[in-house]
RNA sequence: GGGCGAUUAGCUCAAUUGGAUAGAGCAUCCGGUUUACACCCGGAAGGUUAUAAGUUCGAGUCUUAUAUCGCCCA
């Protein structure tokens, strides 16, 4: 067996053996095995991995790899996503680069490279997927514009326009000038920014004027009312007078509406319902006219008189100049207010008129409300179904079309008539006969395609055998960034399309952020590139790290120096299966002895093992997977590989030839059953491992998953071995305060009382783990040793003369530390038990857990008390 | 404005039906080439669990308020 695990020989190794095997494919569970189906969130396709990525792989392959060991046919559906704008801003870029553009090459040829450059960078985030180790069927890899899926999202389509949930028409829309096209509400992000309050005069019949406030000046040239409150003394008067646009004369009425905030800036309000999603309604129920004075790339248009032309924000200074110099203005004061932006360009998104697609979504939310609150579905945390339901419950119609020419392109055809080139429209799958029809240019949402994610990659609507038996799905694992993009959408449309929840759990996860909470960005230089991690130290400690660094639902800081550690605890597995595997001679056979035939020491160990696959089965069910992760840490680190190894070597040196089978088989054992737990957090060095220690089956990977033995969790057994190892750590602890040479073999004698049997069967523990060549028992009667230093464990004394080298200045100190510590313990036992209350309330088993240890620290104390007075004398 | 989360060792995090002395890693200090592992081993130090009140026999854990930070929604 090799000194040390080689990642960058195994990695690819394996993972091609496994996928050559048809391991990744849930057929191998049998036909009668019950599915686990994730999908699997694409990815952008022309992405490449980041810990985002790396994160949602480990813990869904962690699943994944969970539940196949259970012997469920395991089904992790991969894809990736066409993600319409980030795509094409790509391609674009490209384009520019060379020095064209999109609408120079026209739609064909744009279509035709974005295909192209799909087809060349789609492949990377897929391999990079592979390379942590992810058992996805590739064979199932899906494509949000395949045609399959395409054939879906047309479906879907055409149900919804039939069931009347789709319609079409003017209304305003968060419209993204640099990317030109409309964005739903979920891709506009608001924040506080520093912005100016321009006050001026909005000029009345009569020549009057009412005072009004905006952060956004050039909108006034598409003002169709000013508005004031009814109730505001100040203003009531101008109630039905007539305004006039500033600059440009257009007269408008005055109106009183109850929206206007009386307290906010003037007072009154200028009213602009064609760039304003609250003086839209305003504008609705007024009937006020709409006038739009952006074009799509926030210039001004005709409407705007002498500013046609103007960037929006040109124009806003122009303006206000204009109005200066016409007495208009009042005053300007810097201000605070939530600037709305796009997600993706991050240029200041307008609210604009303009005709698109949408779903009327309250049917479909409905249906998703009662899913979560019937139960049908669980968020993990819990705490986010409160957010689903008040997003759900508040929800607007979704704005479907994008002006954008990658995507799903919406099947719908208009014919002009009556002058109207779109007086005629078809909704279909296929052009309809007759001359003259035109193709909507818009495509659909990403968004809209991912929806359907669950169900159109095991092949709806058709109704194929993948979709019989693997859908509805199991767990969607995904991060809560996108509770409302996505999963949100999953839930409605698959409830809405296949009558089922498409999941039964959805298991949210967090950020992932740098060591000290921050984001990773490529300002601050802190980018953690999760494929740099691998090549360094391979895909296992970065995948048990990134699982045991957070809980669900919150942000994952990531300390490097964990990696680090995690990569040192992935050695000292390898090490414990190198010594077994050292160890081994000729066959051994499988499984435990006899339990009646086993040592304190082994059936301590398999205790503890039952005991840990106990807990680790608990904090699966949970989803609690890091806790889990941690607890098999600790038990291989802090007492499977210190303790339990340290001491078999006695029987694998000097003990007979049972002796030698027995502890071999209780190392495989152990080390089997925690290779099997660990291997879903760490598939490669597990499987890897496995192969140099006795074993049944081909592989690890379709090995079964540890099932906890009830018999074997044994409580007086451990004690009994705790008392042994506590002194041990007494006896170390104390060889170091007065700095024996490690090396030096002391002698010790012990007045051990009941556990005088334990300790003259182990007293090679003693040898083993601290040194102590000679372990001689006393009576009770035996005098203690003068001239030692003692050591107390419950009612035991052991006594470590240290001729030359003990203090007794020292000794006392130490000893009189001990009695303090113990009658501050033995009082506040005390204090508990003497309490009716607690005696009466507690549980019986936790009242009696007091009383053991009170007896325990009082024989404790009673020795440490014997031995100061002996040192006095 | 409404909602959610976080606050535990110098730093990053655990502690899931409320129960013993609140645990790890990194960093620090002391000591070690012990035949699986120096990618290691043994030991030490480090805490008023943000603050205040409450519930309880018992609170890091439950309740309320406050503070600070972060996120979501309007």
């Amino acid at each position: 067996m090799p000194r040390n695990f080689d990642y960058a020989d195994a990695e690819p190794r394996l993972y091609d053996w496994w996928e050559r095997k048809g391991w990744f494919k849930p057929e191998v569970a049998g036909a009668d095995a019950e599915p686990f189906v994730v999908s699997m969130p694409p990815p952008n396709v022309t992405g490449s991995l980041h810990l985002g990525h790396a994160l949602f792989g480990a813990l869904e392959d962690l699943m994944v790899r969970y539940e196949r060991m259970r012997g469920k046919a395991a089904l992790w559906v991969p894809g990736t996503d066409h993600a319409g704008i980030a795509t094409q801003l790509q391609v674009e870029n490209m384009l520019r680069e060379e020095g064209s553009s999109r609408e120079e090459v026209g739609y064909e040829e744009f279509l035709h490279r974005t295909w192209q450059w799909k087809e060349e960078h789609g492949g990377t985030i897929i391999r990079q997927l592979r390379r942590l180790g992810a058992s996805c069927d590739w064979d199932r890899e899906r494509f949000t514009l395949d045609d399959g899926l395409s054939t879906a999202v047309i479906q879907a389509f055409l149900t919804l326009w039939e069931q009347g949930l789709v319609y079409r028409g003017p209304r305003l829309v968060n419209w993204s000038p640099g990317l030109q096209t409309a964005v739903s509400d979920l891709e506009v992000e608001s924040s506080e920014e520093e912005a100016t309050l321009y006050y001026f005069k909005y000029p009345v019949e009569g020549g009057e004027h009412i005072p009004v406030a905006t952060t956004r000046p050039e909108t006034i040239l598409g003002d169709t009312a000013v508005a004031v409150n009814p109730a505001d003394a100040r203003y009531a008067g101008f109630i039905g007078k007539s305004a006039f646009v500033p600059i440009l004369g257009r007269e408008i009425p005055i109106i009183g509406d109850d929206a206007v905030d009386m307290a906010f800036g003037t007072g009154a309000l200028k009213v602009t319902p064609a760039h304003d999603f609250g003086d839209y309604e305003i504008g609705q129920r007024h009937k006020l006219a709409l006038v739009n004075v952006l074009n799509k790339d926030a210039s001004m248009n005709a409407k705007a008189g002498k500013y046609a032309g103007a960037d929006r924000y040109d124009c806003r200074e122009r303006l206000w100049r204009d109005m200066e110099a016409a007495g208009l203005t009042i005053k300007t004061e810097a201000y605070s207010t939530r600037i709305p932006r796009s997600q993706r360009g991050g240029e200041v998104v307008e609210p604009m008129m303009s005709t698109q697609w949408y779903v009327r979504i309250q049917p479909l939310a409905e249906k998703a409300i009662a899913a979560i609150r019937d139960g049908d579905i669980k968020i993990v945390p819990e705490r986010y179904e409160k957010v689903y339901f008040h997003w759900l419950e508040n929800i607007q119609d979704w704005c479907i079309s994008r002006q954008l020419w990658w995507g799903h392109r919406i099947p719908a055809w208009y014919r002009e008539r009556d002058g109207d080139p779109e007086g005629e429209i078809h909704v279909g799958r296929d052009a309809p006969q007759g001359e003259g029809w035109v193709m909507e240019e818009d495509v659909l949402d990403t968004w809209f395609s991912s929806g359907l994610w669950p169900f159109s990659t095991l092949g709806w609507p058709r109704e194929s055998d993948d979709l019989e038996r693997y859908y509805p799905t199991q767990v969607m694992e995904t991060g809560h960034d996108i509770l409302f993009f996505w999963v949100a959408r999953m839930i409605m449309m698959g409830l809405w399309f296949t009558d089922k929840p498409p999941f039964h759990t959805v298991y949210l996860h967090g950020l992932v952020r740098d060591r000290h909470g921050k984001k990773f960005s490529k300002s601050l230089g802190n980018v953690i590139d999760p494929l740099t991690v691998v090549d360094k130290l391979g895909a296992d400690p970065l995948r048990f790290t990134l699982i045991t660094s957070g809980t669900p639902g919150n942000d994952v800081n990531l300390d490097e120096t964990r990696v680090d550690h995690t990569f040192r605890f992935i050695n000292k597995v390898w090490q414990i299966t190198s010594f077994i595997n050292m160890n081994l001679e000729g066959e051994l056979e499988l499984g435990l002895p006899p339990v009646e035939e086993l040592d304190l020491p082994a059936r301590w160990i398999l205790s503890r093992l039952h005991r840990l696959i106990a807990n680790v089965q608990h904090l699966f069910d949970i989803y609690q997977f890091g806790e889990a992760g941690s607890q098999i840490l600790a038990f291989m680190w802090d007492e499977f590989a210190p303790y339990y190894l340290e001491i078999s070597k006695h029987a694998m040196y000097s003990g007979n030839d049972g002796e030698k089978i027995a502890t071999r088989r209780v190392l495989v054992v152990v080390q089997d059953t925690c290779l099997r737990m660990l291997h879903p957090f760490m598939p490669f060095m597990t499987e890897e491992a496995w192969r140099y220690i006795p074993h049944d089956g081909e592989a690890l990977i379709i090995a079964d998953w540890p099932k906890a033995n009830e018999v074997l969790i044994d409580d007086e057994i451990e004690s009994r071995m705790n008392v042994l190892l506590e002194l041990v750590r007494e006896l170390r602890n104390t060889r170091g305060e007065y700095k024996v040479d490690p090396g030096k073999r002391i002698k010790a004698l012990a007045k051990a009382g009941a556990a005088a049997q334990d300790l003259a069967a182990h007293d090679y523990v003693f040898r083993r783990l601290c040194n102590v060549e000679e372990l001689q028992l006393l009576t009770a009667e035996d005098p203690a040793p003068t001239n030692s230093a003692s050591i107390v464990v419950s009612d035991i004394a052991l006594y470590l003369p240290l001729e030359g080298m003990l203090d007794l200045e020292a000794e006392r100190g130490r000893l009189e530390g001990e009695a303090n510590r113990l009658t501050g313990q033995i009082a506040k036992t005390q204090k508990m038990l003497g309490n009716d209350n607690f005696v009466s309330k507690a549980p019986e088993d936790i009242v009696q857990r007091e009383r053991d240890r009170l007896a325990d620290l009082e024989s404790a104390y009673a020795q440490v008390a014997e031995r100061l007075s002996s040192l006095s004398r």
